[in-house]
DNA sequence: TTCAATTCGATTGTGTTCAATTTAATTATA
DNA sequence: TATAATTAAATTGAACACAATCGAATTGAA
């Protein structure tokens, strides 16, 4: 429950996934405490976006969207229409992840799917007007967000910037 | 494919889940922004997260341990005997997805699954002589994840920090 | 004590997530 | 031009996540 997190304090042993790899260990640290759930950067990562996905839910329930179509909903806002192979690029995911999410999105009316006429291997996704429409109720949702995690704001930025260097997006 | 990250250089304007919820925000910050891919924090943490287990799977896959099963090995090989209720507190998940994890690695037969004497409607999990055997194979798996993604010492002991505060275990 | 409320884990149903495979379309090469 | 290689989505199968619900056990209040 109340984990003691050891690692916060002798520092430098948290190295990228591999505490064991860091330079100036304390002496204290032995390869078993690598595989320690307190010694782990993916795990927290892992967790802390699982728990703020969690907070995003009873808001999204109100638009009947999940967290995966609100993110895809959010490319459409921007591009109004984009294959599938973009989107997965922009959101990390692929065809598989992708085409049940889009289908959902088009039985909703927030999109079209049709196959492109220059390439018909590709499949352009297109917002529709119900879609466009929905982007109006969409804003609360980063308003309601707003303070349910208590972040200084640089930690934000950095948290931000340094989540963009492990996506190899260096900003 | 090649996000732009505008928010980089503006900064400010991501502050926790909600854009708009900054202060001193550059002008041409509209609320539509806040809907951008790009000014959100969940997203890359997202991201980032399911990127970092994607190179996990071929180092565990040696290991026939799936990662939800080898953050609850990790448990295991530190606590020995405890309940779900417990590990679901470590690991930030409910019984919904441990049950199907616990009985796969008592299946492998390196836990076992007992009911609490003094309370039944516990489930007491306990490592087995198996179980603990394959932490000296997995001692090679944090090895082996190092160097996967370059994270400078300090980047990382900062992100280590803020995620344990954004999972409200501040350090 | 007795019955209502709570707790713990399991189950169910929905929705991802991803590797691997398949199919159709396009491009490149012999 | 044939045909081989490549590409884009869709499909399939396995493993999560999690809300909601259930049943059994325990605790608490009248």
């Amino acid at each position: 429950m109340n984990t003691d997190n050891k690692a916060k304090n002798s520092n430098s042993n948290i190295t990228p996934f591999c505490p064991t790899a860091g330079a100036g260990q304390s002496e204290s640290f032995t390869p078993e405490d690598a595989l320690k759930l307190d010694y782990q950067l993916c795990f927290p990562l892992y967790a802390a976006s699982r728990e703020i996905i969690k907070h995003y839910r009873p808001i999204l329930d109100e638009l009947d969207l999940t967290y995966t179509q609100y993110i895809a909903m959010m490319v459409m806002w921007e591009e109004k229409a984009i294959s599938v192979k973009d989107m997965g690029a922009k959101l990390f995911l692929d065809s598989g992840t992708l085409t049940p999410v889009l289908k959902a999105l088009e039985k909703k009316e927030y999109v079209t799917r049709n196959r492109s006429t220059e390439d018909e291997r590709v499949l352009i996704v297109e917002i529709t007007e119900k879609g466009e429409a929905l982007k109006q109720q969409a804003l609360k949702v980063p308003e309601r967000m707003a303070g349910c995690i208590s972040l200084e704001p640089m930690e934000a930025l950095e948290l931000y910037r340094i989540l963009y260097k492990i996506l190899g997006k260096e900003v």
